[in-house]
DNA sequence: TGTAATTGATTATATATTCAATAAGTATAA
DNA sequence: TTATACTTATTGAATATATAATCAATTACA
């Protein structure tokens, strides 16, 4: 079993080594269970020289949720297609390759996302990403429409379904099987084809 | 302000009393900052009663998950009305009424969602909620289609996203200003209207 | 009398954080 | 090139605190 997640290939400086033993351990233990420790384990050098880049442990897991938000926006494609083909990817993104890596992706932005209600920062970085995300896919909605591909009253409004879409899968994922994903997945292309796109 | 969840008015016995108090507790420590202590305060006598009634902490978390479970079961609505009518309720219950301890709630359990990746016993109790979810949604459906009110291809699989953004929504409440939700709703409903209703 | 409720004190451990000390590396002046 | 100063990386030990869990003792109660 290896550890292939694209983005932390090679970790440029100690920082982002840090970065990414944080996201190893938190995949591994969990939020609630996630310690200095245990992180300077997966880091492979000490406790003390995590101290030496990060305040403390609050500014490392703030920034890792900055560093992992950042993956996110950047892999939303960007709308240099066709909107039908736009779509087709969009799909894919939502859906993921059911590979572990992605698994276990969504399932730790998940559980930093259940911290945003008890904390400001995390709230905050998830905020912009949400909104990032919503407004990127209104506008190649928008894009279709315009083309006269698509065919929907209120790009933002479809964008905001296709979100929560997005967040909804990333949750059930941690305890649903492959067969009812795909069971969303077969229904939410009926959605695409009877609600977006032009007749 | 007051706490007025429904399902914890009256607690029958201590322990029920406890299970509320350690809601309280997670609701406003969350999950990884939830200690004995916490919900010793919120239940205002000793912690050592807690370990009267629960052999170590697991042991309560998973209860009270359980005992959350089961009230969300309860809470879905039983199919004796009108599939059309069924429908509404359920577009209802899943967008909520915005009332701060619907809100507590959600938040509360998809903290706990995110700890079934870690922890078998969560896992096994969100799937057998789940798919009692998605199963009773699915049997209004296929009666809607019985009736000729509904008219669509798999039922099963309209439920499974009903769920998604059940779930999806559950997890954007966390960030999401109620503009957003209702964008969401309102798209949700453009999809009843054009994937599920009859012409 | 016996059973359940309740407490306070105690303990062992885990955890975040600090700190002084050392090693390694890098630029600079001779 | 070499010596010097200076900065950065790195460590192990130490500390204060928080936390889960235990338990013997006491109170309420049936």
């Amino acid at each position: 079993m290896t550890n292939e997640i694209s983005f932390f290939e090679n970790p440029e400086g100690t920082r982002e080594e840090i970065l990414e033993a944080t996201f190893y351990a938190l995949r591994q233990h969990g939020y609630a269970d996630l310690t200095i420790s245990k992180i300077g384990d997966e880091f492979g050098k000490s406790q003390s020289l995590i101290y030496h880049h990060y305040d403390d442990k609050d500014e490392l897991l703030v920034d890792l949720l900055d560093y992992m938000l950042e993956q996110v926006e950047n892999q939303v494609p960007l709308p240099n297609q066709s909107p039908e083909a736009y779509i087709e990817v969009i799909i894919d993104e939502i859906f993921g390759t059911s590979s572990n890596s992605d698994i276990e992706f969504s399932q730790a932005v998940i559980e930093l996302r259940a911290q945003a209600a008890h904390d400001d920062d995390y709230n905050r970085l998830f905020r912009r990403s949400d909104d990032f995300i919503r407004k990127q896919i209104a506008r190649v909605i928008q894009a279709g429409v315009d083309a006269g591909a698509f065919d929907v009253e209120d790009p933002s409004q479809t964008a905001a379904l296709f979100h929560t879409v997005l967040v909804g899968i990333q949750a059930e994922r941690i305890t649903s099987d492959e067969d009812t994903i795909d069971d969303v997945r077969a229904e939410f292309r009926r959605y695409i084809e009877h609600c977006l796109l032009s007749e």
